[in-house]
DNA sequence: CGCAATGTTCAATAGTTCTTGAACAAATTG
DNA sequence: CAATTTGTTCAAGAACTATTGAACATTGCG
């Protein structure tokens, strides 16, 4: 395993591949459950995703997640702590993470993926 | 040319299929275009992307933003005037497009397809 | 009616994305 | 050190996307 992966500069982080990332179900199943967590101020590590899939597959997401700036990967012994860019996020964007993590929540009934997650009313 | 073309409803307008689209940089120009017209109350015709690139292809991007519930087609004689579903979009999905409308004009230079755009100061 | 204007549809192609299982790498634990 | 745990990387395949030019359809106009 290498060191921390690497991660976009918050300048570098570009429109189009974030919303391109967040249109994937799993992704956005991801990025929405990470969302969660922010609210206990805690990571999650790559395992606490399993029931979105293969752990191959996972791992192909979560490369896109970092690549396109969402996300932020910690290496710390076996594990990889994630969370979400919220400051670079914010202000590059402002109020697209939180229009994007609020619909999903409202139609959480109908994104399957999310579906196995802990949903949370916002608002 | 068949008549108004299929819109899907209010309610059936997804969030990934959304996403996606905008995360077209054409996709994303003709949707910026679309914003801007907004503020004079009026609409576009196909017309009036051909800065964007070929005729077929920008039809392919209109089907793709009128299948996902971003845009509505109107026909009138040989035109089809174009506008944003505004109210649709933003009963769905609160504050989403107002967020990458706004995140698209800051980034307005670094997107090249909005180079060629009116590029308005919003806020 | 014949011709021009405006868009759509079609077929073909090149490139990309998602998914899977197998192999691999690094750190931890006995 | 050997085995386990945790994730990543690789190769391969199926499916989808974007792009182009040609053909087509509809309307408007001389």
């Amino acid at each position: 395993m290498s060191r921390t992966p690497l991660h976009p500069t918050r300048e570098q982080i570009e429109l189009p591949m974030v919303l391109d990332c967040l249109s994937d179900p799993i992704r956005l199943a991801i990025v929405y459950q990470l969302a969660q967590q922010e609210r206990v101020s805690s990571e999650l590590c790559c395992g606490d995703f399993s029931g979105l899939g293969a752990k191959s597959n996972l791992a192909y997401h979560f490369a896109k997640l970092r690549e396109c700036g969402l996300m932020q990967t910690r290496v710390a012994g076996t594990n990889r702590f994630m969370r979400l860019r919220r400051e670079d996020l914010d202000a590059r964007f402002p109020g697209l993470l939180d229009a994007v993590i609020k619909s999903a929540a409202r139609d959480a009934g109908r994104l399957q993926v999310l579906s196995g997650c802990d949903v949370v009313k916002m608002d």
